[in-house]
DNA sequence: TTTGCCTGAGATAACGTTTTCTCGGATCGC
DNA sequence: GCGATCCGAGAAAACGTTATCTCAGGCAAA
């Protein structure tokens, strides 16, 4: 409690009558330790208020229990849920968030990636902005710490945890073809993105036999309500006898259904993907990705990554330093889960 | 370059044949130092690709730049708005975000303060989850660094930084008067935020000629779209005389402009709050909150607090380190800006 | 009893910076 | 020309921890 000045370990120690690596190995319940010394040196620390400063022990166990985290633009109402997700399962386990913005901006994006190394991150979750030019500034990273990519994807060369696409547009087909949909069209965003391209392919190859002898016609728009609404309207003119939209994500599926309603055309069936309140807020069906579990992975595989601990299968260790993140170059997909809403159940409309 | 470990300031001093502190100084841009010397020195950092350690930096010069950022629950869609603001605002200035999300929990919130506390960050921005329980955590940090509540407010003990909602709530009726409305109702969250609550007084208070001896109902639910449409059907039913909803948020608009529409009284105009996307989607007037100002001076507040650097108008200063973020307990509005849509211009609904 | 090992605690070093101190040499004034 | 002053660079200390080294004492085995 001294002056202005913050209790340390030596001022617990002085005040347990025992040296400062004794204090260090009680808090930190490394070595054994006498009974009686411990309970003085907790009983201190206790009174004195003492907690320990991260700054000093980052620096000496080079270990600074922060993740960083680096996502396109945090305005897309999909990332603050993960952010969400990732920074409750960090804080459960005593780590921190760094969080970084990269603006959908590679340079901003390596910029930040670099800023972020600097502040000794433990390890990087990346959700590439550019499905190309985002590797390299990943790469290099890669060289120091852990890093894994989340839901985007920009390189196989590292890890990627990310939802399965590919299954989440079979189910929502599914679910379409449950309600009696034989004829649907799906409109995507522009596919810089590589999630939305994979929801794109997967919507136009996913093997469904109610849905032989169909084209399957895609469109792709930007992702606002006025362009989707534009582009829907082209649709419901050019091609009445599509019988559902399979959309991207919410907010084109938002304006499609509005585009629907609007023209009566309640008989045609509308899907949105990433279970935004938008959907809960229009009765839109959608497809929930499973964040949480995302995050989980994510993290246990920079920790794994870190501790060295995983087995050994991968032969060659020359390459030394590099090799220790890009060892486990797992690429993990979990399913996704369709929401059913009003927007797929006949005229139902909430 | 040599094996694994990284480049060290030793590493630069040693390849330009100067000390260590030299390097420092050059590379700090400090003290003036011999342009000779500086030259190499830039020239050795440069070919070794050193970068400063921040951790050791931070834990000499005790700055971290790094913000703590507090916030009630990022899934609440005006706060990753906000977190963006923030964060570049922040980057810009050199500083990194330390996020942490309190979960709408005080228990929570008083656990990530303190170990943002742990992890010396250099100043505090809180948005606190609770009127008046978040305040003492608030406080205790505020006896270490400069500690300053953004939109939500807990205590006027500490400066404080939001948007003008008395004057935004003013400048709504202004403009639904000019469309011709005169009975205004209000439907806002409940009242355990203190910006909500601040609407709601305004709606029920603020002077406007036309309104004189119309008795503004306001009613209260929770922010979910269904519990909006509940409230609004009911209200319909019961005050058929009401030719506008002033709504708190975004999310209870959407529900209200909904069942209005559907009701077929394109006649009520229905305003939102905080300009979400939900708005743009749904053609509905709101307010949109001055974000990157607020952030501005939020982080101005911080930096001028911890830089001591204000003018002493306080008089005693005996309570010493208390005082140092006390000082100024300002508190700042910044004005909103009405965004008008289609729905409060008479029937032409988008 | 003596030797060797093991346990547990203090002393010391280390992490990579910045800050403070010190000191040689150049500058300036007289 | 000589002493006081200042400037710039290196040396050393410091920040608050954790890791390594050292060593005294206890205990078991010979």
């Amino acid at each position: 409690m001294r002056d202005g000045t913050r209790v340390t370990m030596r001022d617990v120690a002085a005040a347990a009558g025992v040296s400062v690596p004794t204090v260090s190995r009680v808090l930190n319940g490394a070595a054994t330790v006498d009974p009686e010394l411990s309970a003085r040196v907790r009983k201190a620390a206790d009174r004195l208020g003492y907690r320990p400063n991260a700054i000093a022990r980052a620096l000496r166990s080079s270990v600074s229990h922060t993740f960083g985290l680096v996502i396109p633009d945090i305005a897309n109402p999909f990332f603050p849920r993960l952010v969400k997700a990732v920074e409750q399962r960090l804080r459960g386990s005593g780590y921190v968030l760094l969080l970084a913005d990269a603006q959908n901006d590679v340079a901003v994006e390596r910029e930040v990636i670099a800023d972020l190394l600097q502040r000794s991150v433990d390890a990087l979750l990346v959700s590439p902005c550019d499905r190309e030019r985002s590797a390299s500034a990943m790469l290099a990273a890669a060289a120091e710490i852990p890093v894994v990519q989340i839901d985007r994807r920009a390189t196989a060369e590292l890890p990627w945890v990310g939802a399965d696409q590919w299954g989440a547009i079979h189910d929502v087909l599914r679910h379409l073809v449950a309600a009696g949909v034989r004829r649907p069209a799906f409109i995507g965003p522009l596919t810089t993105e590589s999630p939305a391209l994979e929801r794109l392919r997967a919507f136009a190859e996913v093997p469904v036999g109610e849905l032989e002898g169909w084209d399957r016609p895609t469109f792709t728009c930007p992702s606002d309500v006025a362009a989707a609404r534009a582009l829907t309207a082209e649709i419901l003119a050019t091609r009445p006898d599509i019988d559902a939209l399979v959309c991207g994500n919410d907010v084109i599926a938002f304006g499609a259904l509005e585009i629907c309603r609007r023209a009566g055309r309640s008989d045609i069936a509308v899907t949105g993907f990433d279970e935004t309140f938008l959907a809960e807020a229009s009765g839109l069906t959608s497809v929930e990705q499973p964040l949480s579990a995302l995050a989980e992975t994510a993290i246990r595989l920079c920790l794994g990554a870190g501790g060295e601990a995983g087995d050994g299968a991968g032969g060659a260790e020359g390459e030394g330093r590099r090799e220790r993140a890009g060892q486990a170059r797992e690429q993990v997909r979990h399913a996704c889960r369709v929401v059913a809403r009003g927007s797929t159940t006949s005229g139902a409309t909430v």
